[in-house]
DNA sequence: AGTGCGATTGACT
DNA sequence: GTCAATCGCACTA
């Protein structure tokens, strides 16, 4: 049965179940395979917005493309937290882009979520968005983002906790992961580290990145991760 | 104190 | 396919 949202008495589903962060990977690439399939659920007074996670980066330890490959700045904080909490952070002046801090508190690693499947919420997604056209709602780290109305005041909260901006389970059927480079970096650009869902309409990316290559997957034991 | 640039997007040829 | 938008930060000096 619904039940009110809390600031405004707007029906809000029930069910949802905020991650717990002892559930979560140490482990930077793991963490970002086990973000896939999950909710990404934003609160707003107007209303809820949900979606399902069908692609995301890992920024590892060590990784020269990651924020945190030069050490802490006042602006990358929130990468150090504890796992599981927001790093948002604004790039080419204009998008932001939603991060999950992970590894041990201290060390500076996170998974960027790249692409969402809208759940709830729509219509205001379509707002933020001003699109109609489901598929392009959270196709891509800066749509997703202006979509659940996600700017820096969110940078630092506990996504393992109810509030504005949190990750939430959800019953999924197992969808075939894929495993790709990841898009739009330069430095260790080699590295795969970006998981998603293959053949969902809803991942960003060339679909040339999106099939499965059977010498990507041997190339894996190439690479380091 | 000055400056180059980015984990992108949308508009346009 | 190309390219501008847009600005705070991190780096150099």
């Amino acid at each position: 049965m619904p039940r009110a949202h809390p600031l405004t008495g707007a029906l809000e589903p029930a069910g949802h179940k905020a991650l717990r962060r002892a559930d979560l990977p140490l482990d930077t690439a793991s963490l970002a395979r086990y973000l896939l399939g999950k909710l990404v659920v934003r609160e707003l007074p107007q209303g809820l917005i949900s979606g399902r996670i069908v692609e995301t980066d890992a920024y590892i330890v060590g990784d020269a493309a990651g924020h945190a490959y030069r050490g802490m700045t006042p602006r990358i904080r929130s990468l150090f937290l504890k796992r599981g909490h927001a790093y948002v952070y604004r790039t080419y002046g204009i998008h932001y882009m939603l991060n999950v801090s992970s590894e041990t508190p201290g060390v500076g690693a996170g998974v960027l979520i790249r692409a969402l499947e809208p759940r709830e919420g729509i219509h205001l997604m379509q707002r933020h968005r001003r699109i109609h056209r489901l598929r392009d709602l959270a196709r891509g780290p800066g749509r997703l983002a202006a979509a659940l109305r996600i700017d820096l005041r969110l940078d630092g909260i506990d996504l393992c906790r109810r509030g504005p901006l949190w990750l939430a389970r959800d019953e999924f059927e197992p969808a075939g992961i894929g495993q790709s480079v990841r898009i739009g970096i330069t430095r260790d650009a080699e590295r795969l580290l970006r998981f998603y869902f293959v053949d969902n309409p809803f991942v960003s990316g060339p679909g040339s990145l999106n099939t499965v290559h059977p010498e990507s997957i041997h190339g894996a034991h190439h690479h380091r991760l």
